[in-house]
DNA sequence: TGTAATTATTGTATTTTCGACAATTATTTA
DNA sequence: TAAATAATTGTCGAAAATACAATAATTACA
């Protein structure tokens, strides 16, 4: 039985990480950053910092997101908390989990002072990667991937205006299934797109109509009757 | 701009809440515990207790559930964490939350020196709480609600043998809605149960056949096909 | 200018599941 | 032995899923 002072408990830092997925060319990435310092310093990274005493969790994810991107009013979703007293070199550090979607197109990750370089990498292609990074990465990828099936966030990755086949294309990675066409569009049925009069340009073959997620009409939707989206 | 040494971060503790649900008489239940010390003394509260410095978290989550009732071995899934500066009076605490599902019937909580009483109190009449446990506890039964819908875990719930009838109403009370039971049948059918020559005893009418879960069936069906449990 | 190539979009036919409800069966209690 | 109660099974039309076919709109290039 351990015997220790109320005092002594009070000697943890914590972290959080703050992962950002994005997709593009077929491809739903994340955002990985090469350490700039020791430890694990020159590996790939989740970008995330150590959290100041007196903030919030969901502020800290928040800042991060913020010095990393320039981006903030994103939404931020909590994956998972990490807490082996051996995985921080440095001292017990438990780390929270967060991550956001977005448009890579949308902007260009500031060079921040925690790394050399930033890329984004496919998520069926992560390298290893500090601490217990892996770890933490894979357990939230299999939560976005739950969470795409029952909330339509993926419109958070995607342009804001999109074809259907980009639309089908993301699940099918996601899936890591090819899926049929004309299901598809009978399946999203009753999710409330926005159709546009603009069509694809610069494509070598018949251009697809263009779409955007109608946000509002989706909450009215969930709020009247008790819709569920499924993918 | 903050400044503050790296040593500043190291001034914070953790904590586990660990929440248990189980089924009686129609009901999913929490269980609670009355606090019989400061700060919150007299109210109810989850279960929890400080992480020790070198302890991992899903580790000093299993010590509170067998401090608490004498179990081991009881499938833990970790909820969400919880940090506001101001969530603890006295210092930053963060608090992880997990939960676990066990049988009512199987176990006697031990009245542990934390408490003087414990109940099991039907989710949908959680009384006012210490702390933040509101915020933690309502959180927690959605995710519970939402594990329900997509994995066989409410069987950890149930008795080792029970009734459709009461597998049915586990999900009723869950949803808080009748389920036809022609239809629940016929939605079940691809849920590896094995039935009993068994049948329900003492009860005032015709006696229901029992069944249990296959889970080895279960995990056989999940890995050759692409079985999905869904309710 | 016209035609092949390519991809978008829509349609059909079959099978499977859903949802409401009805009918039948087995047991207990009085 | 009948009434009561709940278990279990069946029916049927509507809706959804699945596989595959047909048609339409562009572009590229001869």
């Amino acid at each position: 039985m351990y015997r220790i002072n109320f005092s002594d408990f009070f000697t943890s830092a914590f972290s959080v990480d703050c992962m950002l997925f994005g997709y593009s060319q077929g491809q739903i990435k994340a955002l990985l950053i090469k350490r700039a310092m020791e430890p694990y310093n020159n590996f790939w990274a989740i970008p995330g910092d150590l959290v100041y005493p007196d903030e919030d969790l969901d502020e800290a994810a928040n800042r991060i997101l913020k010095d990393l991107t320039g981006l903030s009013d994103v939404g931020l979703h909590q994956a998972q908390s990490f807490g082996h007293p051996k995985r921080h070199p440095q001292g017990r550090v438990v780390t929270v989990s967060y991550f956001a979607l977005v448009r890579i197109e949308d902007f260009n990750a500031k060079a921040s002072s925690w790394a050399d370089e930033i890329s984004w990498v496919p998520i069926h292609d992560i390298p290893v990667l500090a601490f217990d990074h892996n770890l933490i990465m894979a357990t939230t990828i299999e939560l976005l991937k739950q969470k795409l099936r029952v909330e339509p966030i993926c419109f958070d990755m995607l342009p804001d205006r999109f074809t259907l086949n980009e639309f089908q294309q993301l699940y099918e990675y996601a899936y890591n299934q090819p899926l049929d066409k004309a299901n598809f569009r009978k399946k999203i049925k009753h999710v409330p797109l926005l159709a546009h009069d603009e069509k694809q340009k610069m494509v070598k073959h018949r251009p697809a109509k263009l779409f955007s997620f109608a946000k509002e009409d989706y909450k009215t939707k969930v709020e009247t009757i008790d819709y569920q989206f499924k993918m």
